[in-house]
RNA sequence: GCCGGAGUGGCGGAAUUGGCAGACGCGACGGAUUCAAAAUCCGUUGCCCGAAAGGGUGUGCGGGUUCGACUCCCGCCUCCGGCACCA
């Protein structure tokens, strides 16, 4: 059935050429029932509308951004970039969770264009990694068939929801003219190194340089080399970048060298050791499952964060990235950015930022003669020093075996070995203090004292220096251990002077007890204390205030097949050499073996690639590495490429970076809560490393970033805690009964899922009710930051308000355009208010308020109609959240643009204000009467008139005024007793 | 255990940051329309007492500051998120 926009869509005087942009609505049934008024706004109408307009849009490219250099670029429009967390494309399709954030940056796009601004908002696919491998690997298809299937899905998907995305610059991590450059970002980083020495202004130190600069510092002997191959600047004391890579032996003393008195070999490992992309020996996360290793931010409570498999920790030679060398920047410059409180808070935590002191406690001989070795030790508290009563080594620590007395040595071996067999997840679930005496004992620098060295479990080789002094008095976990062990405990702090102290006591104090010949800290305050005996530790040479960070290198090599290969190969020695960027992309050969091998140690599938592993240069030989990297590494720099998408001589081209991220980078950024450390630490890392190569003008990635909040669904559980499936429960009499038992249920909110069968399909809502009510739906249903609960029945809402727009504006029995003449005064009022409050909601992204700002307009409109002008400018307001049914009103207004790409409209600021106002009259804090008064009247009127008004004046017979509080535009408190 | 965030009608949620609590939507109830139902439209709707007028009460709990507190302070409870043998 015709709907009849043709014969009537035209307003008398407009245009009815039928080649303009937008134009000609097609004449297909929108009436699908056939019931009701015929041009009643139905799902059937909105399908047609939206699909329609959605090939408009299209065809016309209407939401392009240009380019500075482009065709159509206008330099003096403001740029906004509105960026989403690109999806991985899952063979499941898109589910309600991804559309939340989306529509909430197209939103603010929508409405940026409105503005005048030059918008980027961009849509591409994370399509390397695990997930998609997984499902690969689970349905025996090859990862590129399903990923490449799921794109499909996903575009087609996200294209319905009507999103203004410029997908002329759609990118796939997977396409080889994309990992092309994240390979030459790879590669960047390992021609380069990290120099301390740079200072920023007063902010932390240090920046990323061209390696041929440290060999020419070496070469000129800025730098010498210290003993452990760390980098030390003539005359000065200590090492550069002591976090992160460097050995811990705990061994002081030796000399620096010059470059010229090092081997070739020596020159290599110096340098090769110093890369910001390096080669590593590390004790790394294997995950036998899943058959590749994984990052520390991939490992949640010793288990795998995809597929919860048990990791194990071993040895492994693997790519790294030197992200610790960034620690103190990446901490610091979470001041420059607008991120989630709670965002900030992980990362700064994950990075574990500590101060404290690195002590050396000189260790003893087998016989007890004192050794030149000592163990050092990092601690946070140095003031508890005299506390320190034994020392506990990590169980690998490396001087383990030199200092365990042949005595000791079969129980510290039958220790160790009963360590190594035990996963992560072991050792995280038993927190008894188990551990061993090694037979060797230390002196404690401060005391004196001899005191025995343990090894245990609990002091992990990964922090720190693997070695603890341990103080039992005032450490929760010392004591505990000394309490299992029967080592002596003793109180060197005590909250105030005089205190009885009950260990342990880990607070602040002042210090007891702690005093030898040369330094005291009793009575000193702990931040005093530290700072007094750090000071005595450095001139003693046994110690050295320091910073340690929780954050470890970046381990950046998987196991598996499906993810980017790196651009390196190795010779005859297995000795790395990294390709020219000539060579560049090095593309992931097509293997039909794909498959991860579940191994206990490491097959990578590329391994099996035949003829690809053999490469050719000048004449010699080399084998390709094997390894590929992680589904991280395209989403590192994902949100630059598309500022320049289709760039094929840069990753970025120089003036796109420029004009897209200045003023601080991407201006809003929309993604999950849980890519707070992983994701979205590892770009803001890339990001560094290439603004310190010059490649990039601002020093963070994201300037602003907002997380969408988690959709939920409603469950039922039954009273027994236990969870019934949806389909399960009928409401009767407004209960909810499980059907088969006829029991009563409680209805919670859960996670959407598919056991309890309450995920919902976007799919299937938009056939009922059309995308531009799901878009409102979803902003409406709260705030956007926040977790809420999907609930069917509340969708019928935004669409009746859809319905009363439609009806507003078009007679639902001729299809005709229906307004009124003259404004009425109480409508254009509404509007204005309603015009203002959108934008302000808008821009605070407080979508919820903004659409009951417009229910609230229509509503009021509703009784008395609206003139061509009102509608001309309510459609405008409307445009970001529901374009379509828009795009239709707007050319049935007779426009032939898009109302997408139209001024947004203005709003008077004298229409905000009411002439009169209504102000409440409390008595004793409780409302009794209200007044109508001019908005202007001040508080001796609304006094005057307070008092003057009958139904007060009853009220306070009897009683004696005390005070009258008048707060013009608000309301009247008198105080009578 | 530590660090964040939050607790408001039957439900989702508002409240310009100290000024009329409950905007807006859902649901429910009543009415119009309909042969009827659906859809749509109009009205009512925090709770308690009352036929009504009206009164009382009310933002997790207990105190406090203030003319006035969902909002600020102190002490608890519950839920959600993060971290957790990090020295």
């Amino acid at each position: 059935m015709p709907h009849a926009a043709d014969d009537h869509a035209r307003p008398e005087g407009a245009s009815d050429a039928n080649d303009a942009p937008p134009g000609a609505h097609s004449d297909t049934g929108a009436q699908a029932t056939g019931r009701g008024p015929r041009n009643r706004y139905t799902a059937a109408l909105a399908e047609e509308i939206e699909t329609r307009w959605q090939r408009q849009w299209e065809q016309h490219e209407a939401f392009r951004a240009p380019n500075p250099g482009d065709v159509g670029f206008d330099p003096a429009k403001p740029k906004f970039y509105a960026l989403d967390m690109f999806p991985y494309p899952s063979g499941s399709g898109l589910h309600v969770g991804h559309p939340e954030g989306y529509t909430a940056t197209d939103i603010l796009s929508r409405y940026m264009r409105m503005r005048g601004r030059n918008v980027l908002h961009p849509m591409g696919w994370d399509a390397f990694g695990l997930p998609a491998e997984q499902y690969a690997v689970v349905n025996n298809v090859h990862p590129r068939d399903t990923t490449v299937k799921a794109i499909t899905t996903f575009r087609r998907q996200l294209k319905r929801f009507g999103f203004s995305y410029d997908w002329s610059r759609e990118i796939s991590t997977i396409d080889p003219a994309y990992y092309r450059w994240t390979q030459w970002i790879w590669l960047r980083c390992y021609h380069a190194w990290y120099d301390h020495r740079v200072e920023n202004k007063g902010r932390a130190p240090g920046r990323a340089r061209h390696i041929d600069t440290l060999i020419q510092d070496l070469a000129k002997e800025r730098l010498l080399v210290g003993p452990s191959g760390e980098l030390i600047e003539p005359g000065a004391q200590g090492a550069l970048g002591s976090i992160g890579g460097e050995p811990m032996g705990g061994v002081s003393g030796g000399f620096a060298r010059k470059w010229i008195e090092l081997t070739e070999q020596e020159r290599k490992e110096v340098v090769d050791s110093r890369r910001l992309a390096y080669l590593g020996e590390q004790t790394v996360n294997w995950c036998p499952a899943l058959g590749t290793v994984l990052a520390n931010e991939e490992v949640i409570d010793g288990r795998s964060e995809r597929g919860g498999h048990p990791v194990n920790r071993v040895p492994m030679r693997q790519w790294m990235f030197r992200i610790t060398a960034y620690a103190d920047r990446l901490l610091e410059d979470l001041d420059l950015v607008d991120w989630p409180h709670s965002t900030r808070t992980q990362q700064a935590e994950w990075i574990g930022r500590s101060e404290g002191a690195e002590i050396d406690f000189p260790l003893f001989g087998p016989s007890g003669e004192p050794e030149q070795q000592s163990l050092r030790v990092f601690t946070t508290r140095p003031d508890t020093v005299f506390g320190a009563t034994f020392m506990v080594c990590a169980p690998e620590h490396p001087l383990v075996d030199e200092i365990t007395t042949p005595g000791q040595r079969a129980s510290v071996e039958a220790y160790r070995a009963a360590i190594a067999g035990r996963s992560d997840v072991d050792r995280m679930e038993s927190k008894d203090k188990s551990g061993v005496f090694t037979g060797a004992h230390a002196m404690n620098p401060a005391t004196g004292e001899r005191i025995p060295v343990w090894i245990a479990d609990y002091v992990l080789m990964g922090y720190g220096s693997g070695a603890i002094m341990s103080v039992p008095g005032h450490d929760e976990r010392d004591y505990e251990f000394a309490a299992a062990h029967g080592l002596p405990v003793r109180v060197v702090v005590a909250p105030e002077a005089g205190a009885i102290v009950e260990p342990p006591y880990a607070g602040q104090g002042v210090g007891v007890g702690s005093s030898n010949s040369e330094v005291s800290l009793n009575d000193l305050p702990t931040p005093e204390a530290k700072r007094v005996i750090i000071a005595w530790l450095e001139t003693e040479g046994l110690g050295s205030g320091t910073v340690q960070y929780k954050l470890r290198d970046w381990l950046f090599s998987r196991q598996r097949y499906w993810g980017e290969p790196f651009p390196v190969v190795y010779d005859e020695h297995a000795e790395p050499h990294p390709l020219p960027e000539s060579a560049l992309p090095v593309v992931l050969p097509d293997l039909d073996d794909f498959r991860p091998t579940e191994s206990d140690d490491p097959k990578p599938p590329l391994g099996r690639a035949g003829d690809w592993l053999r490469v050719e240069i000048d004449g010699k030989t080399y084998t390709r590495e094997t390894n590929t990297m992680p589904n991280w590494a395209g989403s590192c720099w994902y949100y630059l490429r598309y500022c320049d998408a289709h760039n094929d001589e840069r990753f970025i081209g120089e003036e796109a970076e420029r004009y897209w991220m200045g003023g601080g980078g991407v201006d809003l950024y929309m993604g999950g809560a849980e890519h707070a450390v992983l994701h979205l630490l590892y770009a803001r890392f890339w990001h560094k490393a290439l603004h310190d190569l010059g490649f990039v003008s601002t020093p963070e990635p994201f300037r602003k970033l907002r997380h969408q909040g988690l959709i939920q669904s409603y469950a039922y559980q039954r009273s027994n805690g236990s969870l019934v499936p949806t389909d399960e429960v009928e409401e009767r009499d407004g209960a909810f009964v499980e059907i088969k038992s006829g029991e009563p249920v409680k209805q919670i909110v859960a996670k959407m899922s598919k056991s309890l069968k309450n995920v919902v399909n976007p799919d299937d809502v938009i056939a009922e009710f059309g995308a531009d009510t799901f878009r409102l739906y979803e902003m409406y249903m709260g705030p956007i930051e926040a977790a809420k609960p999907w609930n069917t029945r509340d969708i019928i809402g935004p669409f009746r308000f859809l319905q009363r727009v439609w009806r507003l504006a078009v007679d639902e029995d001729t299809g005709e355009l229906s307004l009124r003449e003259t404004p009425h005064e109480g409508v254009e009022r509404a509007l204005h208010k309603a015009t203002h409050k959108v934008r302000h909601d808008i821009e605070n992204l407080a979508f919820n308020t903004a659409i009951a700002a417009m229910i609230q307009f229509v509503n009021e409109a509703t009784g008395e109609g609206v003139t061509r002008d009102q509608l001309h400018r309510f459609v405008r307001i409307l445009a970001p959240f529901a374009p379509h049914i828009c795009e239709e009103l707007w050319s049935r207004l007779g426009e032939t643009g898009f109302v997408s790409l139209a001024p947004w409209p203005a709003h008077d600021e004298a229409m905000l204000v009411d002439d009169t106002v209504e102000i409440a009259v409390q008595i004793k804090g409780k409302v009794r009467a209200k007044l109508m008064v001019p908005a202007g009247a001040d508080a001796a009127t609304l006094e005057t008139l307070a008092l003057e008004h009958p139904d007060v004046r009853s009220f306070l017979e009897g009683l004696t005024v005390r005070k009258v509080i008048a707060v013009p535009g608000r309301l009247v408190n008198i105080v009578a007793t």
